[in-house]
RNA sequence: GCCCGGGUGGCGAAAUUGGUAAACGCAAGGGACUUAAAAUCCCUUGGGGGCGACCCCUUACAGGUUCGAGUCCUGUCCCGGGCACCA
């Protein structure tokens, strides 16, 4: 028996780390791959605390499943990168009063050195930053390949704007009309901005949804987010000749619509408003513009409108209906004009209520008070649609109106499109030019990139343009086109078309001359595999499959899908509360690392609970990963080839494998960990373990802890590096061999158990319980009415 | 309000998808080794009853289907996430 030498995580770790970077362990050779896998995690944002526990979990997580694949024998290329540009960068450098640029790399810096402790299998010939020219030069590249396909517009939009830190906000940074970091009210202003005509690409991105392998509860998002309707848009034509077009899900209740509502910047308020309403109307629109954009969208408070002094006809009854301004009526969905059914819509029942307006029932729901909602009810005060089905009414509503050029069916989407100009300074510069002769124009391929310039005074101000604006020198340009005198879009992009294509890039680091390289690109792409939070299943990953899809349609990429396969983890919370610093429950995992080391910390937080569910941090539990790790460290240090391996220790490493393969394909780490945990318990029974009863294990092992994995099997006599070796294969009838226990229950209570041999026929199993003695009490002298026999599991007497 | 998840020991969690509830781990208690402590190893540990072999109860709550329900169905209550005057 050899002497155990001390297990020693950080020196152990270093040493393999160290190694791995020498003999290029995590370098395949992208062009010759035989069987290439593009396992892809998603970047981080390089914040000033450095990686924080959710990154370490998700990357984790992550690495296994690489790390699982390159033993199964693919060409697993893991890379990584930084998606450093954006307001959260920006704002943190406001705060200590630095450049980002400078502050950037440092941020950096530290991330790597993280990275690399923790023993990412990541590729870092490859690594990029969203914010080096070499990067955003192809992201100003796509942006002029949407402006040539048209998919690219400027238009005046509302946005939130902070008067205290003089900043548009997105919604996101929007918190009960408040701006998140100052407490101040935010308010609306109009500003023109950049959009991507995403609303396009709806029905594919929804489409597609059927057939990409993701979680069912990004998906589930997703959908939501699209908000497909299907409906109709109807006319109601004043007597001036104006028709109103309204957009209704309902169509079947228009015979209820006793009024109209316009949003308050609907283009025809004017038009329509009577004399002696103008000054009403007018104080009404100019109340609800100094309101801010959330505080309008709070549904809950009592509702505001204004009658215009105008009416319509309802294009089923005929009759002439009020026409009416309130601001509940949003002018960015739909047609910004609705045809109001009070009977039927809780608003407009509350609306309704309020101002006096009458109220009538067209659909029967027996049951339901009004305002009744269903839609399965039975149409009554319509005509000759009375008696109908509501769907069937809807339709033939819908037919009937558009026989006179009244209706039309229609699908809308509760989806915008992507406003992706930001007035900030940390960001890429859109590549447009603009000239009073050619208009718009984009700066051409060859002056790409448009780069950022190194400035001082980039903190946002009152005007609600960009930092840029305040600087002539940089844009002031002559024009493309014509040469004239031109000057330049001083807005940035936002952050989320910075990564809506960084995994293009990746494979192709290296090309200058190309956003990615074709050969590369058809080898490497799409994403073998995809994992990543759910926080980012409605902006990140509708933006990158849309991004997808328009490059696709252009012919510079051969699939409209970048991620076929994509698993969301979960959320690791701490005390039963998501982690954050004003809490102070922040977990830094340096200290961790350093205290038990990677190994642990990794296997730790895949064992903590399932993967793609999250769980609860609680440190008391990371020491039973260290024993485990030691256990088995002393064990590989003493085994004994003349050692006699039972039937059942064999049976057991058989099951091992088979379960460990099969939950760690479907990234249920946790119970991996325990199957192997068990093997262990198993082997500890023997005097000592022999080698071939420990080499499967480590293999399995090595996704989970590669550094341990690495340093046993090398003290185990094995060559190379132990990621070259093959994951281990299982036999079937090993696993299966041995006895098992089997229930026995009268009357579906259990009465006993019996160890027998594996596939028992039935009439063998009765005779062995009926001769029992805890089942004889209670079956005996009676007749045996009934059994029911589940092989290897069970065997139920009903008498 | 609407759409997803989820509710199992003191704690984190398992449960072959309708078949022995609580695997694995933590914590706790007891024991071995030790002058002692740490480390390590062994035993016990869902609740209740019985000296005992054993018996009864238990997966948020109330019902139902089934030989059999943590798992399926109906209703209710909590917790987490997303969307939200979306017509």
């Amino acid at each position: 028996m050899r002497n155990i030498p001390s297990y020693d995580p950080s020196s152990l770790e270093a040493k393999w780390q160290a190694r791995w970077v020498e003999r290029h362990t995590n370098e395949p050779d992208l062009d010759r791959a035989a069987r290439p896998f593009y396992n892809l995690m998603m970047f981080p944002y390089p914040s000033a605390e450095g990686l924080h526990v959710g990154n370490m979990f998700a990357f984790t997580g992550a690495d296994i499943y690489g790390r699982f694949k390159r033993l199964q024998g693919f060409d697993v290329f893991e890379p990584i990168g930084f998606d450093a540009f954006g307001i959260h960068s920006e704002n943190y450098a406001l705060q200590v009063g630095k450049n980002p640029a400078t502050l950037i790399p440092q941020n950096i810096a530290t991330f790597r050195r993280q990275l690399r402790q923790f023993g990412g299998m990541y590729d870092w010939r490859h690594e990029l930053s969203t914010t080096d020219p070499a990067y955003y030069k192809w992201t100003q590249w796509i942006f002029v390949q949407l402006f040539k396909a048209g998919l690219a517009y400027k238009k005046r939009a509302a946005v939130n704007w902070c008067p205290k830190d003089k900043t548009v906000l997105a919604n996101e940074q929007v918190i009960d009309g408040r701006c998140e970091r100052c407490g101040t009210a935010v308010e609306q202003r109009f500003l023109d901005q950049w959009f991507f005509r995403i609303t396009d690409f709806a029905e594919r991105l929804l489409a597609n949804l059927d057939h990409i392998d993701w979680s069912a509860s990004t998906k589930t998002l997703q959908r939501n987010w699209i908000g497909r309707s299907e409906g109709a848009e109807l006319i109601f034509e004043t007597p001036s000749g104006k028709k109103i077009t309204v957009f209704t899900t309902r169509p079947d209740t228009v015979f209820g619509a006793t009024y109209l509502v316009l949003a308050p910047e609907h283009p025809f308020v004017d038009e329509l408003t009577a004399v002696e309403q103008r000054p009403a109307v007018k104080a009404y629109q100019r109340e609800v513009q100094s309101k801010d954009i959330v505080s309008r969208r709070v549904g809950d408070k009592t509702k505001t409108g204004v009658f215009i002094g105008s009416y319509a006809r309802n294009p089923a009854t005929g009759e002439a209906i009020p026409i009416w301004v309130a601001d509940y009526v949003l002018m960015e969905y739909g047609t910004g004009a609705i045809m109001a059914v009070p009977a039927h819509d809780k608003r407009d029942f509350e609306f309704a209520t309020q101002f006096k307006l009458p109220i009538r029932q067209v659909v029967e729901t027996p049951g339901e008070p009004l305002p009744s909602v269903s839609e399965d009810g039975t149409l009554m005060n319509s005509g000759a649609f009375d008696g109908m089905p509501g769907r069937d009414a809807a339709r033939k509503i819908v037919a009937w109106l558009a026989e006179r050029g009244l209706a039309t069916p229609r699908v809308q989407y509760r989806l915008h499109d992507w406003c992706i100009s930001r007035q900030r300074y940390w960001g890429p510069p859109i590549p447009i030019i603009y000239c009073e002769k050619c208009g718009a124009v984009p700066v051409p391929e060859k002056d790409l990139p448009v780069e950022l310039p190194l400035i001082d005074d980039f903190r946002p101000d009152d005007t609600g343009v960009s930092p840029l604006a305040r600087h002539e020198e940089w844009y002031f340009v002559k024009c493309p086109q014509c040469g004239g005198e031109a000057r330049r879009e001083t807005d940035v992009s936002d952050t989320f078309l910075d990564s809506a294509w960084y995994h293009l890039r990746y494979p192709s680091t290296e090309f200058h001359d190309q956003p990615f390289d074709p050969a590369r690109t058809t080898k490497w792409l799409p994403v073998s595999s995809y994992i990543g939070g759910n926080e980012h299943a409605v902006l990140h990953l509708l933006y990158a499959r849309f991004i997808c899809m328009v490059l696709n349609d252009l012919g510079h990429v051969q699939f409209d899908t970048p991620y076929p396969k994509f698993r969301a983890h979960g959320l690791i919370i701490k005390d039963g509360a998501k982690m954050s610093k004003s809490r102070g429950n922040v977990v830094v995992p340096d200290t961790y690392i350093h205290q038990w080391g990677a190994d642990t910390f990794r296997m730790y937080l895949m064992f903590l609970g399932p993967f793609q569910e999250g769980g609860d941090f609680r440190d008391e539990g990371i020491v039973g990963i260290r024993r485990f790790l030691e256990r088995l460290w002393a064990m590989a240090y003493q085994t004994s080839d003349t050692a006699s391996v039972t039937a059942q220790a064999t049976s057991k490493l058989h099951q091992t494998i088979r379960k460990v393969s099969s939950d760690t394909e479907s990234l249920q780490y946790n119970t991996a960990i325990a199957a192997m945990m068990e093997y262990v318990n198993v082997l500890k029974e023997q005097d000592a373990a022999r080698t071939d009863q420990l080499t499967p294990l480590i293999v399995m092992l090595a996704p989970y802890a590669p550094h341990i994995a690495e340093e046993l099997w090398e003290a185990l006599g094995g060559k190379g590096s132990v990621f070259e070796q093959c994951w281990p294969s299982f036999d079937e009838r090993l696993a299966s061999a041995g006895d098992v226990e089997i229930a026995v229950q009268v009357n579906g209570k259990l009465r006993s158990r019996l160890t027998v041999r594996r596939g028992l026929p039935q009439q063998e199993a009765v005779e062995l319980a009926l001769a029992d003695e805890s089942v004889k009490k209670y079956v005996d002298g009676i007749k045996v009415k009934k059994v029911i026999y589940i092989q290897d599991r069970l065997l139920n007497l009903l008498v």
